[in-house]
DNA sequence: CGGCATGTTTCGCC
DNA sequence: AGGCGAAACATGCC
C-alpha cells in the first residue's frame, strides 16, 4: 500500500491529533528507535506533516522539540482514531490483528482510553518508527516536481529511469506503482537510462508526476491508476493502444509498461 | 510448497 | 568516494 499518496492520506487523517497531549506509548522495540518510549508521553503534537512517504510527528515536550518519523514499508498502515482511512489492502493482508501493531500511541482527549489516538499496524514488519528522521536527505517531492527539479535529479545519472525515480534521494515519494504509471502517461520506456532522456521527456514526466499523482490521490491512492493491481496481475492489453503489456523485473522489482507507446 | 508482494538497507564490485 | 545491482530483511497470501 504506502507510497507517497498513501502517507499522504494518512498524513491528512491524522490532523485531528493536533494539540492533543500523548498520555501513554506501546510499541515493538524491534521497529522502533531507541528512546521513543520515553520521549513520547506528556509530550504535545503540533504537528503532522509528510516528506516523500514518511508520515512525521513534530512533539513539543518541556520546551524540546523533536520529531517521529512513521515509515510503512511494504504492508504499514495507521489507524487514527479508531478509523482506517484506507481499508482496502493489495498486497498485503486484509486483517488488522492485534499482534501487528508495532506503535500504539494515546492521548488525554479520547473518550475511550481502549481505542489509541495512533496506530500504526504492520504485518510484514518493514516499517520502521524513526526519530528525527533526516528528510533533508530525500529528492523533492513528486506530487509538486518541476521539470527544472527533476532534471537535476536525474540527467547525471546512468542508471535506467525506472530504478532513478524509485531512489528516494533523487525523486520523493514514488513508489513501484506511481513510477510505472507517471512512465505509461509520459510515454517513456522504463528501461531508458536516466541520463538518455531529452528536456521534452524530462518535462513530460514532470508534468506527468504533478498530474497523475493528483488524479490517483483523488481516486484514493495508488491502486487507483490506469495500470492498476488488476491490470498489472492479468497483464491485459495497454488501455492506451492495445499493445499486449509486458512485465519485467527491472532494479529488482516488478515493471508493467507497453512497449509499443513507451519509447 | 513455491513464488510473489505498494520498501529500504546492506554488501560487494567496480 | 560514490554509484550500481543483487541480496537480505519479514511475513502473509494465492
Amino acid at each position: 500500500m504506502p507510497e507517497g499518496l498513501e502517507a499522504e492520506i494518512w498524513r491528512s487523517a491524522a490532523q485531528p491529533l493536533v494539540g492533543r497531549r500523548v498520555s501513554s506509548v506501546v510499541v515493538d522495540e524491534r521497529v522502533t528507535a531507541e528512546g521513543i518510549v520515553e520521549l513520547l508521553p506528556g509530550a504535545r503534537i503540533e504537528g503532522v506533516g509528510r516528506r516523500g512517504k514518511i508520515v512525521t510527528l513534530h512533539l513539543e515536550r518541556d520546551a524540546e522539540r523533536f520529531v517521529v518519523g512513521l515509515h510503512f514499508g511494504m504492508t504499514g498502515r495507521l489507524v487514527i482514531d479508531g478509523e482506517s482511512p484506507i481499508e482496502r489492502l493489495e498486497y498485503a493482508s486484509s486483517a488488522d490483528r492485534p499482534e501487528w501493531d508495532r506503535l500504539c500511541l494515546w492521548t488525554g482527549c479520547e473518550a475511550s482510553r481502549a481505542v489509541p489516538a495512533l496506530r500504526l499496524n504492520d504485518p510484514r514488519r518493514l516499517g520502521r518508527v524513526s526519530l528525527g528522521p533526516d528528510t533533508t536527505a530525500l529528492g523533492p517531492e513528486a506530487s509538486t516536481i518541476t521539470a527544472n527539479e527533476l532534471s537535476a535529479a536525474i540527467t547525471h545519472r546512468r542508471a535506467v529511469i525506472k530504478t532513478v525515480l524509485l531512489d528516494q534521494h533523487a525523486v520523493a515519494g514514488l513508489g513501484n506503482l506511481c513510477a510505472d504509471e507517471v512512465l505509461f502517461h509520459a510515454a517513456i520506456s522504463p528501461h531508458r537510462g536516466a541520463d538518455s532522456l531529452t528536456d521534452d521527456e524530462v518535462e513530460r514526466l514532470a508534468d506527468e508526476c504533478r498530474m497523475q499523482l493528483a488524479a490517483m490521490l483523488e481516486r484514493g491512492g495508488s491502486t487507483s491508476g490506469v495500470l492498476d493491481p488488476a491490470l498489472r496481475a492479468a497483464l491485459g492489453a495497454c488501455p492506451l493502444d492495445g499493445h499486449p503489456l509486458r512485465r519485467e523485473t527491472i532494479g529488482g522489482r516488478t515493471a508493467i509498461w507497453c512497449s509499443r507507446h513507451q519509447r
